[in-house]
DNA sequence: GCCAACGTTGGC
DNA sequence: GCCAACGTTGGC
């Protein structure tokens, strides 16, 4: 089993939009990077679980914990018109991007904060705090995993 | 809104 | 395949 991270912007679909939906399940789409897109396509697998982070927001860190209950399968809105995230250049047979389904598991009852996260003495390898903090999908290693998890707790 | 740190595009 | 120009992300 591996361990994740996602970003998204609250504003636009946070955790609380996460629990509202049915069976508290929803398809994590729109991703359009590759170096995201291959981890959603290659390594995301059913069961794993997923930190949810809101990024570009008042209260910037990790909200919650969801599992993986679909693993990667072609992103429907590549193909549609009407969607923001449409890909003219996607086709049905070598679908570009991908996207996973993920189920609500944990909200915290706080935020755990970026500022918080990147003064922890542990945890030095989660892309949040090294070069290229950018991407929108990352691996958390175990060990980062628990402290992050039980700090969150903790709040 | 600023701007650093990226990623992508396209001319050559 | 290089790289300048451009676009986007995301913390502050």
């Amino acid at each position: 089993m591996n361990y994740w991270l996602f970003k998204t912007e609250p504003d636009t679909f946070g955790i609380d939009d996460l629990i509202s939906r049915p069976h508290q399940t929803e398809p994590w789409d729109g991703v359009r990077n590759y170096q995201a897109r291959n981890f959603l396509r290659d390594e995301v697998a059913q069961e794993d679980e997923v930190f949810i982070y809101h990024s570009s927001c008042k209260e910037v860190g990790i909200a919650g914990i969801a599992t993986v209950v679909k693993a990667g399968y072609a992103d429907e809105t590549q193909f549609d018109p009407e969607s923001a995230y449409y890909d003219p250049k996607a086709n049905r047979t070598d679908p570009r991007w991908y996207r996973v389904d993920v189920k609500f598991k944990e909200k915290f009852a706080q935020v755990l904060p970026l500022k918080k996260i990147k003064s922890m003495p542990g945890i030095t390898d989660i892309g949040l705090v090294k070069k290229g903090h950018r991407l929108s999908i990352m691996p958390v290693n175990k060990d980062e995993w628990r402290i992050l998890k039980t700090a969150a707790r903790e709040l």
